[in-house]
Order: C-alpha cells, then structure tokens, then sequence
DNA sequence: TGGTGGACCTTTGCATACAATTTCGGGTAG
DNA sequence: CTACCCGAAATTGTATGCAAAGGTCCACCA
C-alpha cells in the first residue's frame, strides 16, 4: 500500500521542486561525492555543507545519516564523516553480493511461483529492453534507455518473492553506484564489444525468467548469479581503461 | 529463565554507561519497542519520547533514523513513524536471508583461505561451546553461554572473507531481533530437546569450520545455509508455544 | 633545539524556538 | 442523515544558539 493511497489529496506540485530539504540535501550531497567534488577520503563537515547546500545543520545532519547507511560516508563518532573508500575488491564484493541476493529473490521467485500479471510485466520490460538493441546505431539514447529498463527488470524480479525484507535489501545492496545492476554499463560505448555484453546480459534476463516460470529454482539462482559476473568483468574492464575517469564514482576506488 | 539475558544485543557494550545521548535513546526505543511498551502498527511521535526519554528532540530523531535503517521501524514522510510488524514469513525470510549471507561469507573463506590465526580463534570458540554443552543442568547460564559464544563464532564467521562490505552486511542481516543467529535459543529451555538442538548446530559449527579450513567452498556455503534453517524450524516451534510470549519482539510477528 | 603544556579555535552534540504541514473535529449545506 | 469543507490543534521539518570535546599551534621550559 502506497503512501499515496492514504492521502487521497492529489499533490499540489507533483514533480517539480524536489521533496524536503534533507532529500534535496542528500541528493546534492551524493552527486558532490559521485562526481569526486568531495574527494575520496576526505573529511566532511557540517558547517561547510550549510555554505555549500544553503540549507542548515538539521537536514544535512539528516542527509549524512542516509548517506552513511547508503554507504557511501563512514561516522567517526565525535569527529564526524569522511567520504568512504572501496578497493578493487570491495567493489567485486559488493557486487558479487548483489548477484548472491538477486539469485536468492529469482529462486524465492521460482520455488513460490509469480502470478502472470507480475510475468506479463517483466516479459513486457524485456521486449523493451530487445527493442532498444535493435537500434542499429550505438546511441546514447540506446545505453541510456537500456540503463533504466535494465534496472527496471531487476526491480521486477526482486519483487517477485513478494518479501519485502529481502526486496529491501536488495535494494540497499545496489545502492552504492558501482554495485548497482548497471554500474559499468556502457562505459566503453563507442566500440561494438559493449553492445554485445549487453546482448548477452539480455539472454541471461530471458532465461532467468523462463526458469521462474518453469519453477526451476536452482537454475534460476544460478542464472542471476552468474549474470552477475557480467557486470564483475565490466568493472574490471572500466578499471583497466583510460576513458572510465568520468563515470561516477570511480574515484571512489582507490588504486590498488 | 530471564529471556531478557539471553538476547544478544547489537551494539558493543551494552552496560557501558556513557554513550552519547542518541545511542541511550536508541537502547531505550528498542527495548520499549521489544518489550512491547509501544505496540506494533502503532505511531511514534517524537514528542511523546521527549517526555518519555528524557532528551531533546534531536538525539530522538537520530535514534529514529538509526532504528528506520535497522528495520525496526517504517518511516512515513511528513507522517512521523510506525512500529513495523511482521508476518511469520517476513521472519523466514529475514532468517534465510542471513543463512544465504553467511553461506557466501563461509564459500569466500574457503575460496581465499583463512589465516591460521583466525582458524584458532575460532576453534577455541567452538571449543568453549563444547564446555558450556557438557554442563549436565539445563541451567540459564548455560544457554546465555551458547547465545554469547554462537553470536561471536557468526561474527568471526563473517569477518573471514576478509570482506568489509560483506561483514557489514551480515551485520545488517542479523539486526532483528529474531534474525539474529541465536534469535529463538533456549525458548523451551526446560525439556531435553532444547539442548539436542544446540548439540546439532554445533555439529554444522563444526563442519562449517572444517569445510573452510579443507577448502570445500560449496560444502562450506550449503552448510551454513542449512544451518540457518535450524534457527527457521526454533522460531516456528517457538511461535507455537504459549511460552514464547516474553520473547523479546514476537509481539511484532502479527499473527497469520 | 626539541619536547611539552596550555590556550584558542574548530567542530560536533544537544536543546529549543519557529515554520509548515497534516490530522481531526465540528459545523453547515444538500 | 450524510458528505464535505474549513479551522484549530497536534506533529513533523527547519533553523539557530549554546555547550562540550577534540585538534592545532604557539610559547615556554629543559
């Protein structure tokens, strides 16, 4: 039941003007992060944030909270924040954990079965997803709209279990940008090879889906596990080359 | 049996006096929320725990953020909010989540291999179990024994990868109360099979350890998986039971 | 010259006043 | 009698003042 749905009053500025303060400072924040404005490392401080955001001590307080449960900040108590590093491998980690807990949801999915309404949807997401492959140029319109129908199926799927536990875990488990179900996607778009991986991610999502209709739960955990050392080899693609420094977050990684 | 003793709590020292005036106030919620002094489903206002803690609003709203990201409660924007409840499934969930965590940290540790050090530390930990299981009585401490040394044989478990993201997470997994690795220990403390159980899980203690020492990675994740499972079979033999009233937080479990 | 002590100053933690929004009750019109 | 609407009270969101804790830097002493 959506919050909407107990406040029947339709909302007077609907999209525009973001929500709170504390939202609109958390969302600043993480772009200042992401984008390598507050450096890796770092030390955060509140007053500099009421400069910086215009906004005062209260929501950012509130901000750097969800910020560091998203991960993405660490509290040193009585000192305050610092911005987080990730190795290499914290990154494969975290990855590899989304991967655990999305084949988790896909064999909840297949073992509780799926209603056809929640089937007819991801295949729909799917078809879109195939359609916009089929763009003959390799447009960023293209990566773009397989970056959001690729995250859309993997919401999809984590709702299938209809747990809202694990949904909600897998949720903050692709919070942090790089362990995100598109984290690398599109990073080298400019050769055909990163069209073809997502070629491939595509015959992974068809089949993990088919798997959960045909109730196969054990091929369907291990589809998504393994869909996940996709996006594994992106990253360590992107690491390697030299036109990744713009994707955000990366910065993030210290070198190892 | 106090049931109060026996439930592990998250935060590092419990009987410390000082912490900050937030963590007191987030202790002091959750043992209200536990207890069942504030009613699952019900509403939290803000002010009503300023008369009721004795702090200011500030440190309350901290609390309230930290117990939302535990899981504890739900917030509702520009509502205030709730006391979460949680279906008898929602708990199989939480607890096969953890079980699936703990796998993928114990198949890491086999895959990575475990410096001897922390394979003795964590032999003695099991040895130590071993101790409190030959106590002949069926005594209170014992139980509060298992449930402090299974809680720290879970966290050296999880600490093996090596993996900050992972241990972090795992943490996260077993911060409900009855997700937690001993979450529904010692509830019918008083007949036999109680301690029959505990016999088996430290037999799959056992296993676990020996699989990651030998290097069994797959052994070592389908162990612990099945050893969460026997925290599922406590919590459902539990919630049968008229006993099990003073559980901490099984007020929250709404009844199916 | 190097180490140590202390004062200053920055920064977080807490409390509280004020603003905005939601909720709830009563009153009125249909 | 019901449904709707409006206003007051309650509650959350925001700003800011004050206190305490930690770090830094300089001066002073050995």
């Amino acid at each position: 039941m959506s919050v909407q749905a107990l406040h029947p009053r339709p909302w007077p500025e609907p999209l525009e003007e973001g929500g709170s303060q504390a939202v609109k400072a958390q969302q600043r924040l993480r772009e200042l992060i992401l984008s390598g404005a507050l450096a890796a490392g770092s030390r955060i401080a509140e007053l500099a944030l009421v400069d910086l955001l215009g906004v005062s001590r209260t929501p950012i307080r509130t901000a750097l909270l969800r910020l560091e449960q998203e991960g993405l900040i660490e509290a040193l108590p009585s000192v305050g924040y610092v911005v987080r590093t990730f190795s290499e491998r914290d990154v494969a980690d975290a990855i590899e954990l989304r991967g655990t807990l999305e084949g988790l949801a896909a064999r909840m999915a297949a073992e509780r079965g799926v209603s056809l309404r929640a089937l007819a949807e991801a295949r729909d997401c799917l078809d879109e997803i195939d359609q916009a492959l089929r763009t003959p140029s390799l447009s960023d319109e293209m990566f773009s709209d397989y970056v959001r129908l690729n995250g859309q199926f993997h919401r999809l799927l984590a709702d299938m279990p209809g747990s809202s536990v694990l949904a909600r875990e897998i949720e903050r488990a692709g919070s942090l940008p790089f362990a995100s179900p598109s984290g690398f996607v599109g990073v080298h778009s400019q050769n055909a090879p990163a069209r073809d991986m997502l070629v491939v991610a595509q015959h992974q999502h068809r089949q993990v889906l088919q798997a959960i209709e045909q109730r196969e739960a054990g091929r369907a955990e291990a589809l998504m596990r393994e869909h996940s050392r996709l996006a594994r080899h992106n990253m360590q693609l992107a690491l390697r080359e030299s036109g990744a420094h713009d994707l955000p977050g990366v910065q993030l990684i210290r070198p190892t």
